[in-house]
DNA sequence: AATGCGTGGCG
DNA sequence: TCGCCAAGCAT
């Protein structure tokens, strides 16, 4: 019960103390000059489980980019994925796009003001929602994050496991009760500074903390012992085969990923799944669908790319063709080393581009001494 | 409810 | 070196 924790806690000590914190200390970050509901939207999707300190450059040039909901609306993909490279989590900003269309289509261009309507956009849930309505239009709504709810759980000695979906919803409850109706902005932001500057996940600095008199785990000397979070599981590991092919026109093939699932719509060099002894079978049948025939020839690097639940070990093999270079299907295409980097790449692909280019540079070199 | 979906930083 | 983490959402 919601009510048995705000049951005999000072709220109105707590709101006001956090408040005045967050108004005296917060930092001075990009999207807070603004109170375009757009320009916190975006911010509120690229902070999903990205750091601040990343966020902010991308955010900078995303909104140079697109300076509108409207410019969003109508970009092409791939430049939104362009502008996304490096921050993962890619369906973010496809949904976020979807979204913005959305908003022209239903809601006559206005980012709308109510849980219900603003919680029909693609990528907006629970917790983004209540960003964007506390922040950008002042509503009395909770915005429960990370932050969040490891703050709670120490001020409030919850003992639930914060990662169960239930005990979002447990905080979301109290938050009703707890939130500072005249500033729910600067509450909602300020549990989550708090959380970011003081109340940090090891350590917590409660010796300068703003709500120290009133939190229960620093009473009961338990600041260290919450949140109770369960463990995830290991990424499992795959072993995989990325080819670079260039032909004599010295261009290099690339080929879009799938529509749907990790990675999507992200360029690669083409790639399979195959054990390292099966590897170079593995890539000759990969290219029997092409209208080239390959000359495969030495492995030349090895990439790992850690994802949450993934461990990918790529081994990059080169390779050349003939004259012919078209290509069997539309998703592939061939590309100047040079262009490359119009094109958005997963993080791993970025490390085997610059090696690529430093063998180029080497070659050139080498060429050189030999005449 | 549990799982898939990225990346970089830190102790 | 490596597990854990950081302003979650979709399915």
């Amino acid at each position: 019960m919601s009510q048995s924790y705000v049951e005999d806690f000072s709220q109105k000590t707590f709101q006001v103390a956090l408040v005045e914190w967050f108004h005296s200390q917060k930092r001075n970050l990009p999207w807070r000059q603004t109170s375009d509901p757009y320009k916190i939207w975006v911010s509120e999707i690229m902070l999903q489980q990205t750091r601040v300190d990343t966020v902010i450059p991308y955010y900078q040039a995303f909104i140079r980019q697109f300076p509108t909901l409207l410019d969003l609306a109508k970009a092409d993909e791939d430049a939104i994925l362009k502008a996304w490279e490096g921050l993962g989590y890619y369906s973010r900003v496809r949904n976020l796009q979807k979204a913005a269309q959305q908003v022209l289509e239903q809601f006559n261009g206005v980012v709308p003001d109510t849980r219900e309507e603003i919680s029909s956009l693609k990528g907006v849930g629970p917790y983004t929602a209540g960003a964007i309505l506390s922040i950008a239009y002042g509503k009395a709504e909770p915005a429960v994050d990370g932050n969040v709810m490891r703050v709670l759980a120490r001020v409030l000695l919850v003992n639930d496991d914060i990662a169960k979906p239930a005990t979002r919803k447990l905080f979301e409850t109290i938050l009703y009760d707890l939130i500072h109706k005249e500033d729910p902005s600067g509450f909602n932001q300020g549990l989550m500074e708090l959380g970011a500057l003081i109340c940090t996940p090891t350590s917590p600095g409660c010796l300068i903390c703003p709500v120290q008199q009133v939190c229960r785990a620093y009473s009961a000397g338990k600041q260290d012992e919450l949140p109770v979070k369960s463990k995830k599981k290991k990424p499992k590991s795959k072993e995989l085969a990325a080819t670079i092919v260039q032909n004599d026109n010295g261009k290099v093939l690339i080929e879009k990923r799938p529509e749907n699932g990790l990675l999507a719509r992200l360029w690669q060099f083409p790639m399979v799944e195959a054990r390292r002894d099966e590897q170079v079978n593995a890539i000759y049948e990969q290219f029997a669908t092409y209208k080239f025939s390959l000359k495969l020839e030495d492995k030349v690097q090895e990439v790992e790319h850690v994802f949450s639940h993934l461990k990918w070990t790529i081994d990059v093999y080169e390779g050349t063709v003939g004259n012919q270079s078209s290509t069997y299907t539309s998703e592939s295409k061939w590309v100047e080393i040079e262009r490359l980097e119009d094109y958005a790449f997963p993080v791993s692909h970025q490390k085997i581009i610059e090696a690529l280019k430093e063998r180029q540079q080497f070659e050139k070199k080498m060429k050189g001494y030999g005449r």
